[in-house]
RNA sequence: GGGCUCGUAGUGAAGUGGUUAUCACGCCUCCCUGUCACGGAGGAGAUCGCCGGUUCAAAUCCGGUCGAGCCCGCCA
């Protein structure tokens, strides 16, 4: 008798059939027991009368891994309209010890309780909730992926392993290999680049690691990174391409994953068809002038703006997205470049989503002698340098104006969500005190 | 790195100087034929994070320590 799945079995009413899975859930009522078994497609509940087949379940907590073979009814009560009776019950994988936290209801996600929620996540995570954000997560990749593919990007795989030097900002992790220092990537930037002179269209869907001293609720040493790079473009491209792509992960993940928003309440994001764009001198003047505080001459958005901002776009504009422009030049990277005709400002944005940055994006300097210039004057880097000649060789080599971005995978699931923290939407997180599981 | 806050059964909480340390979920025993956060009766389970101090008396006050969370900074 071959398996089938708890999402199928209203298809075999009459027939008796064969589920596997795992002890969800039991409610004793005397006479009969309802068993929720759990399978990779969801529940299905089973109906069980006889004394002897619950005894067999007897001192057994959830988790136990189970075989039952029972008949198909059609039974309007039941969850999903069908459920199993006559069931003959077969024990694969006793489990004896209760597990710590619950799996059949709702876990709290306070704060103050996360760090029980990760202590005990191989478990946890059998919590249909908390598998939900994970559903929804790898329904966020997948969309990525299949935009990504219908704009004809090519998926790559960059090293992680990286000679010391890197492209500056975050903290990087150092290691010893083999007796010499490695570095951790803390992005894929230089290879991306790289490869724009070979495939055009590029992107990456790999771990990052930032080694700062970050201890907030948006903040992981190691995150996933979805990096794009694309040349022949130019910086409103750019933002064209990330509203459509948000748009897109947005509508593919309220069409595929109704039960899982669901259970998290999640309501659909309004965003218009582009996202609009307000620069950052715009957005100190507005917030300023709203809370009495004065962050015009800043060269960046406080974490209390970018939410305030977000709340403002979505009032005005009803979008709960909004492109940050006309960042100062004073703090561009040595490989970004600068506005025509603006040297002051930088060719760059942050997409903003429900209050939280989830995407940098600029248009990278691909005339070679002005990133070398500004590889020496701005980073002090020395081109010979491993970590920055391969970079330097593939500039010289030929690249058409290009550029990209990066989007956090756990920021953007949270936001969908409506999280608030992103090692929520992080199945195994890392941060700067917990290194396991 | 700076600031603030919090550590009480397996889990989540109540308890601001004197109780046998309280409740809910979970667990165990029994009852229960339509549950779906089932219901009912009973039971087990806590050296109140740790060390020291104040006091006749400390979960409670003080100091230290360890662990955690949040905000800021840094960063994405």
């Amino acid at each position: 008798m071959s398996r089938v799945l708890s999402k199928d079995i209203a298809s075999h009413i009459g027939k008796t059939i064969k589920v596997q899975g795992w002890l969800h859930k039991k409610r004793l009522l005397g006479g009969l027991t309802f068993l929720n078994i759990r399978d990779r497609s969801g529940l299905v509940q089973v109906v069980v009368k006889d004394k002897e087949e619950i005894e067999k379940l007897r001192g057994l907590q959830i988790g136990t891994v189970l075989e039952v073979e029972a008949k198909v009814v059609d039974e309007p009560r039941a969850p999903g309209g069908a459920e199993l009776h006559d069931a003959k019950l077969t024990v694969q994988v006793p489990v004896t010890d209760e597990p710590p936290i619950e799996i059949d209801k709702p876990l709290d996600h306070k704060p103050d309780n996360l760090d029980t929620l990760f202590e005990y996540r191989p478990i946890g995570l059998r919590n249909i909730q908390e598998t939900a954000i994970f559903k929804v997560q790898a329904a966020v990749t997948k969309a990525l992926r299949e935009y990504f593919d219908q704009n004809d990007l090519t998926e790559v795989h960059t090293p992680k392993l990286l000679a010391a030097a890197t492209e500056g900002g975050a903290e990087v992790f150092k290691m010893d290999y083999f007796g010499k220092e490695a570095t951790l990537a803390q992005s894929p930037q230089f290879y991306k680049q790289m490869l724009v002179g070979v495939f055009e269209r590029v992107y990456e869907i790999a771990p990052v690691y930032r080694a700062e001293p970050s201890a907030t609720r948006r903040h992981m040493t190691e995150y996933t990174s979805v990096d794009v790079e694309m040349g022949f473009i130019d910086i409103e491209d750019l933002k064209q391409f990330l509203s459509a792509l948000l748009h897109h992960v947005v509508d593919y993940v309220w069409q595929n994953c109704e039960p899982e928003l669901k259970l998290w309440n999640a309501p659909k994001p309004e965003l218009p068809k582009q996202i609009p764009s307000i620069s950052m001198r715009e957005i100190h003047e507005l917030y300023s002038k709203e809370t009495g505080e004065n962050s015009v001459d800043e060269d960046d958005l406080r974490p209390d703006e970018e939410r305030w901002i977000c709340e403002y776009t979505k009032k005005k504009f009803g979008s709960e997205a909004v492109f940050v422009t006309d960042w100062p030049a004073s703090g561009m990277k040595f490989y970004h470049k600068a506005q025509d005709g603006k040297p002051e400002l930088a060719d760059r944005f942050d997409l903003l989503f429900r209050g939280l940055e989830i995407t940098t994006g600029s248009m990278r300097e691909n005339r070679h002698a002005e990133v070398l210039k500004q590889l020496k004057e701005k980073a002090k880097g020395d081109p010979t340098n491993p970590g920055f000649k391969y970079f330097l060789m593939a500039m010289q080599a030929g690249m058409p104006p290009h550029g990209g971005f990066g989007l956090g995978l756990e920021r953007l699931t949270e936001k969908i969500i409506g999280l608030n923290n992103i090692k929520e939407a992080t199945l195994f997180p890392r941060d700067i005190n917990r290194l396991a599981p």
